[in-house]
DNA sequence: CTCGTTATGTACCGATCGATACAGAACATT
DNA sequence: AATGTTCTGTATCGATCGGTACATAACGAG
């Protein structure tokens, strides 16, 4: 019934995702946000709302691919291996210019949260539950295997203990030129999980 | 000869300190940091030059305080036992408004860097050396003493590991409302450190 | 007390911030 | 093709950003 956008809606908020995931809520602006999507901000106040309220939906959209990962049956069914292999990725994927060498997004917002709207602060906490709860859930899963006994108290610790590793991890990332570290880090982690493996195949 | 002034420079840089911790570079304007120093802008820029000056001088008396811990030779004489009560620190020192409550300011800088000086990306670099060197000294000594015998190699790369960890709890810490989380990290982190000891006391 | 020097408060600078008014261009429907 | 609706480019808004000029106040040296 009218002029349709010229755009994907999708395709532009993902850029602007990947905007803001490099440089933050207050280190971007409008400015680099329409050189990023090659929209006008015109267009952008039409289509998404103002700054903040793109923001958000950036870090949605950020938020529900991770959450897709974390809530995959398969990665709960992987047990320790999901784990290990999630961590292994993280140092894997990281040479290449990929978007992950900007660690992680919900954890970068933390650090702008002052500046950051409420509904922002939630859904980093949201994401966090979630992968909380899929890691849980895979520990379980070796749990319920006789591969990692351990009690759900222990096991929700240590999904907070991944989950923050997993966070140094990502934000030692951002620190380039380092990726020995990143490696280091990484392979240890890798070996407290073999650790948790009840049957004492070795310590190392 | 001339007039003195009103104010101690320390104290002054102190309070930018804090602000810049606890705002991040771009998010503390000057405006802000002539409410949390009290001095008039022309003094703040008389004192330290401009803002990216007054954020490197911050920058820099927070990383002299961290590494003054990292490289006490007690730290390092501390072995497994300063590692331990430094992660248990963590979340002891959490409940309370103290400071540490905005993370680490290393940590929180890494995330501003698209938008810092060299010298501050140089600054932050240093001070995570100056971390593994200490936590690597910690293991050696534990190493040395035959608790915990491991092999360079994993002492470094378990060091990088303590300080992704702590990154991570850190983190986590600045996510308010979720003590638990950060108790549970550590604990999980403690236990893992336990794990190192070589002569086998317990797997828990 | 006088003078030279330095610190401080007011008032303001251009640049950039996020956001918008308005007019014209582009499309679907008829 | 005519019409009505929506999208988009230009030009601009007030607010705030970091930074500064200038006049005044405060102090030490003589």
């Amino acid at each position: 019934m009218a002029r349709p956008r010229a755009f994907s809606e999708e395709h532009v908020l993902e850029q602007a995702m990947y905007q803001f995931w490099r440089g933050g809520f207050c280190g971007t602006s409008i400015v680099d946000l329409e050189k990023s999507t090659g929209l006008s901000r015109i267009s952008l106040y039409n289509a998404f709302g103002g700054k903040d309220s793109l923001f958000l939906l950036a870090l949605q959209m950020y938020r529900d691919r991770a959450e897709t990962f974390f809530k995959d049956p398969e990665f709960a069914s992987g047990g320790l291996e999901s784990v290990r292999s999630l961590f292994e990725s993280l140092s894997t994927r990281l040479p290449k210019d990929a978007p992950e060498q900007y660690g992680c997004m919900m954890l970068n917002t933390i650090l702008d949260i002052d500046v950051v709207t409420d509904e922002a602060r939630a859904t980093v906490e949201s994401c966090r539950c979630t992968m909380i709860d899929g890691f849980s859930r895979a520990l379980k899963t070796a749990s319920d295997k006789g591969i990692a006994r351990a009690s759900r108290k222990e096991i929700r610790e240590r999904a907070e203990f991944l989950v923050g590793a997993m966070w140094g991890i990502r934000i030692t990332s951002r620190l380039k030129g380092d990726v020995a570290a990143v490696k280091g880090a990484t392979r240890t982690v890798v070996q407290v999980i073999g650790s948790w493996r009840t049957v004492p195949s070795s310590s190392r």
